[in-house]
DNA sequence: TCAAATTAGGTTGTGCACAATATAGTTTAG
DNA sequence: CTAAACTATATTGTGCACAACCTAATTTGA
């Protein structure tokens, strides 16, 4: 006994398995949409934006660094979805802006959280309460 | 307000953040033992195991596809940490050993678990709890 | 008994994730 | 004023993750 290392006592395990389960339920959903989940991570971010975002920012915001968020919204301009354009008062920025059909995508992807909250079989409490300690660990992890 | 679409409000975003956290803090350790994170993964369930898994029963237990581990295997396997052998007894099987080496690496691994469980900053409890809600969402998602 | 179905694993192609590096634009210090 | 430092983004290379497909071995059922 006492060994450490088995699989089942890992967290790292469980929020690797459960992050992949929860993408995989997402995926039939998002296809639908035309879309993978990182790229519905990027149109979350831009549809509560009024106005476009700078790479630089919308990589805070989803903590991704430019090496994965270049092509990922090169493939996404060729999708129509958004468009990029250099800043014209600081020309190393490259702003990101939804076209109009990048906009009316929210309105098909209005019902996602529900449809998903449901699958998640949780009751809103325990769901309240994973979302606790999940924010509980990004917050104290050094 | 109620849009349900606002990034903050998503678990999905979260399991993916947390897991991206977790994963870059375990690098660095991991790194120091010639593992990536899936491969450390997989060193794991090996090392728990007293004799060889088929390709199978290993993928059954990290929910891992062909697809992923084939490649996988045979990075490691050219590193010296194991061997894939077919079965005799039915050929379609491909065993997977850890050879002296990899199992000798579970030493230099020993101090990971503690170390990794000091980085997240968490006290004993709401470790648990995390642990069980994430274990409980596992459970219940269909 | 042998054709059909099933099973185990591999291959190919696409899309992240990230380290390392490169480059062009901007700021700043002397 | 300009060389050095800094900033924002892009590129390259490696390694997952997974869908779609393929092959060979085994099991099964009429």
């Amino acid at each position: 006994m006492s060994d450490n290392l088995q699989l089942e006592k890992q967290l790292c395990f469980r929020l690797y398995s459960a992050n992949k389960k929860v993408c995989r339920l997402y995926a039939p959903l998002l296809k639908n949409l035309g879309l993978t989940y990182p790229q519905y991570l990027v149109m979350l971010a831009l549809w509560q934006e009024p106005e476009a975002l700078s790479v630089k920012v919308l990589g805070q915001t989803l903590d991704l660094d430019s090496g994965t968020l270049s092509p990922l919204l090169k493939r996404m301009e060729k999708q129509q979805l958004l468009t990029r354009a250099r800043d014209h008062s600081d020309e190393r920025v490259v702003m990101v802006k939804l076209t109009s059909a990048g906009r009316d995508l929210k309105q098909a992807a209005r019902s996602i959280p529900e449809t998903m909250f449901a699958k998640t079989g949780l009751s809103a409490q325990q769901f309240a309460l994973l979302i606790t300690s999940l924010d509980q660990l990004m917050l104290d992890m050094t």
